[in-house]
DNA sequence: CTAGGGTTAG
């Protein structure tokens, strides 16, 4: 007894501070018989411990293997046991298991190390399998071997079996073990089980605490965790390190700060601060609630630090968008002698791509393909595509991504949210589909949050009420994320009404549904029912952010509320304390050239006391569009060229204002420079959906298979709409042809072949739906306005600006756009 | 020489 003792068994080792239970716990009945009793007389003339404490390192530790073998000590049951521990704590199992294999004569402990040398390194089924084989050799299990086999336990019936064994053992009530079961059937969710094992113990310390509380937070209970919590102080026991470091970071997915702070002033009053494992809880936990001084400030306390402390810091300072001190902090960890792991990759992948550096990403790719870690777990191939697609490099992350063996649903929602991210929404609906249609994930909220816009991006109804069923399906409907992609997109197909009904559902706790049902009703031009909603808004006592602002005063400047727009910008800083930023500059110039305002909107930009970008002077340069100014137009695009040089739609407009004039030789001046600086007219396309199915149109597109049909039925419908009073007006016609020419240009528009082809393709009278990349011809949008009417139908166009609803002969934009 | 309960994630 006295041995057991002091060869360190209980007293030493033992982590528990519930000491009196122990001694009474039944452990004492039952006496080791160890055949390995060499362990001190044979062994004395070596320092063993000091040896097999040095081997640091795998090569290390197969010097001394090897130095064993030299000196004859490796018949020794206690030397070779001891190898097959050290291998499996390097984590090299098949060496460990190699050792173990050339052991003629096992004991039990041979058989438990080797048993949790498997578990250890993830290998469960080998484990089990491991625990047969001793069996078959006739060795007893004891209180060491159960432990970690009920860990290796993957499924329910095979935990119940081991669970019976142990009953018939005797050693089901031993503190190890009855913990060990508890935290089982947590992992299993059968949580009344596990709590009828605790509240039955005869004896519990601390560890058995620890399992239930750490069963209930790992297993999504973490209310019921924290009732135990209670219990436990209830009864006079003190957390120690390990029920910190669970229970906070269930505090931090409650959202429940004064919890965590309640335990930060426990810890410190019981010096557990320094505290390795509960150091890096606290610098996660704080940096969930974006106090980086409090997460800093725990990791400079760290007497030591291991690679979690690291990672925990860099993780800290990404996702609080800190990206450079993340990567000072990524350079400093190596400089320490850690070397990074597969989790601080993934905040480096992240940390790059906010950073827009577009090299370092290129070296994280290498990093991570010289270690192979992206068959280690799928995480890392995420991370990697995810920061390529925020980088823009939509290529490199699809080639990735097509890499990844096994992919899970979040593989899928980042490819198609880097898609849609980067405006390639049939590219984000092609992923989606082939994700649904090869059935291997279960879509969940990220997917919908990433297909619902691009379905509302080019206006696919039916494809994204598809969606809007399916949702309802799995209850996600209540989700604030999704409703809001759903207003925006109903809005966006024109469906104002469903948006509104939506609306009205969603739970709106925060600016984000009310800034969707602003924008929506805008871009229709219900500019007065933007203004009643915003005050409905600040009634319910939600705050306004800069995109309530900018969603307002686009909706007034398209409905043409001058006066009310003046007021919302005047009053945004002022009253709401928002800064008017760019956009809300860019805004309001939009809407004084709307209304035919140039020169009070040139004054404007020339007294903002922001250098105003390109976005501000494209709202005054297409105001000089609207209104033919050439002199202003000039004198603007030139400014908008100083800011932008690359952007060709600034040339494009600037040549549409001159040719608009009939100044040709200005449209040629205009072509020539934007050749010289080799850019290209971005193609215009629309789409329209049939049967579920997009089809999208080119401008002059001659190879649809439908082709002849589609002109056919266009040339009716001109002759038709002219009878009715229908001009077209060639100023829209960019190049200086004859008059004839000019007409098959206009006809053969993209919007047109698709309105065309709508037509012909679905019953009379159902509604058409076109999406438009660009902005809507002017002399498309009057034609639309005869062929609605001749054709009683109402036809849907959204384009780049806002949305048209046509009807019997009507836009409801009124001209105004 | 062997055992339970702990911190980091796209």
């Amino acid at each position: 007894m006295l041995r057991l003792l002091i060869g360190g068994r209980f007293l030493p080792n033992h982590k528990s501070n519930y000491f009196p239970n122990i001694l009474s716990s039944g452990r004492f009945l039952h006496t080791q018989t160890s055949s390995s009793d060499d362990s001190w007389t044979n062994n004395r003339d070596l320092n063993i411990d000091l040896l097999f404490h040095s081997c640091t390192k795998t090569h290390l530790a197969k010097r001394l293997h090897a130095l064993l073998i030299v000196l004859g000590k490796i018949q020794s049951l206690f030397i070779s046991t001891r190898l097959v521990n050290l291998y499996a704590n390097l984590g090299n199992i098949s060496l460990s298991q190699q050792t173990f294999d050339q052991i003629p004569q096992k004991d039990v402990y041979t058989w438990n190390s080797m048993i949790s040398a498997y578990v250890h390194n993830g290998a469960h089924t080998d484990a089990i399998t491991c625990l047969y084989k001793m069996l078959t050799f006739e060795v007893k299990p004891d209180f060491y071997t159960f432990p970690p086999v009920i860990k290796a336990c993957r499924d329910i019936n095979n935990g119940k079996m081991i669970h019976a064994w142990i009953s018939k053992t005797g050693l089901e009530w031993d503190v190890f073990v009855a913990a060990s079961l508890v935290h089982m059937y947590c992992r299993f969710g059968i949580f009344d089980a596990a709590y009828g094992i605790f509240t039955n113990m005869p004896f519990r310390d601390m560890g058995c605490w620890n399992a239930i509380i750490s069963g209930f937070c790992q297993n999504g209970k973490g209310e019921k965790a924290l009732q135990i919590l209670d219990e436990m102080k209830f009864e006079g026991i003190k957390l120690d390190s390990v029920t910190v470091s669970t229970v906070l970071p269930i505090c931090a997915q409650m959202d429940d700060m004064s919890q965590g702070r309640l335990i930060h002033l426990y810890v410190i009053k019981h010096g557990l601060e320094s505290d390795l494992f509960v150091g890096n809880a606290f610098i996660n936990f704080y940096a969930k609630f974006g106090e980086l001084i409090i997460s800093q400030k725990f990791f400079d306390s760290l007497v030591t630090r291991d690679l979690v402390s690291w990672n925990s810091i860099i993780s800290a300072y990404e996702q609080n968008g800190n990206p450079d001190r993340a990567l000072w902090f990524f350079r400093e960890m190596q400089k320490d002698g850690f070397a990074p792991d597969l989790l601080t990759l993934v905040s480096v992948a992240s940390s790059i791509a906010q950073s827009r550096d577009t090299r370092g990403s290129k070296c994280v790719h290498g990093f991570i393909l010289r270690r192979s870690w992206f068959v280690k777990d799928v995480i890392i191939g995420n991370a990697v595509v995810d920061m390529y697609a925020k980088l823009g490099n939509v290529e490199n992350a699809r080639e990735l991504f097509e890499r990844i063996s096994i992919k899970d649903v979040v593989s899928w929602n980042t490819m198609i949210t880097g898609y849609g991210q980067n405006g390639l929404a049939s590219d984000a609906i092609e992923v989606f589909q082939n994700m649904v249609e090869k059935n291997f994930v279960t879509p969940n909220q990220g997917t919908w949050a990433s297909i619902i816009p691009a379905y509302a991006h080019i206006g696919a109804l039916k494809e994204g009420q598809k969606c809007h069923s399916n949702v309802l399906k799995t209850g996600l409907i209540l989700d604030l994320y999704i409703g809001t992609c759903l207003i925006d997109f109903y809005g966006k197909c024109g469906k104002v009404k469903d948006a509104m009904l939506l609306f009205d559902e969603v739970p709106k706790t925060n600016s984000v549904p009310w800034n969707a049902v602003i924008s929506c009703l805008g871009i229709h031009g219900h500019g007065e029912t933007c203004l009643k909603l915003f005050e409905n808004m600040i009634e319910s006592g939600t705050h306004p952010d800069a995109i309530t602002f900018i969603s307002l005063l686009s909706a007034c400047s398209h409905s043409g509320l001058i006066e009310q727009g003046e007021q919302c910008f005047n009053a945004m800083e002022k009253d709401y304390g928002v800064k008017p930023g760019l956009k809300h500059y860019g805004c309001y110039v939009d809407m004084l050239g709307r209304a035919g305002e140039l020169e009070k909107a040139y004054d404007f930009i020339k007294s903002m006391p922001l250098t105003p970008d390109a976005s501000v002077w494209g709202a005054l340069l297409g105001a000089c569009r609207i209104y033919g100014n050439t002199d202003l137009g000039k004198v603007v695009s030139e400014k908008l060229l100083e800011v932008d040089e690359g952007n060709v739609g600034y040339y494009v407009l600037l040549s549409n204002i001159y040719a608009n004039a009939g100044k040709w030789e200005g449209v040629n001046r205009v072509r020539l420079m934007a050749n010289e600086k080799g850019l290209k007219k971005t193609p215009g396309w629309s789409s329209v959906e049939i049967d579920k199915r997009m089809e999208v149109f080119y401008t002059g597109n001659y190879s649809h298979s439908k082709c002849e049909e589609i002109y056919k039925e266009l040339e009716d419908l001109m002759m038709k709409i002219k009878v009715i009073g229908y001009v077209p007006d060639y100023s829209f016609v960019l190049q200086d042809v004859e008059e004839d020419e000019k007409e098959r240009i206009l006809m053969s528009h993209s919007e047109r072949l698709a309105i065309a082809y709508g037509i012909i393709s679905t019953p009379p009278k159902t509604v058409i739906r076109i999406f438009k990349n660009l902005r809507v011809c002017g002399d498309c949008h009057n034609a639309t306005k005869f062929i609605s009417k001749v054709t009683e139908r109402e036809i849907v166009v959204r384009d780049s600006n806002r949305f048209h609803n046509f009807k019997d002969g009507v836009c409801s934009c009124g001209d105004y756009w």
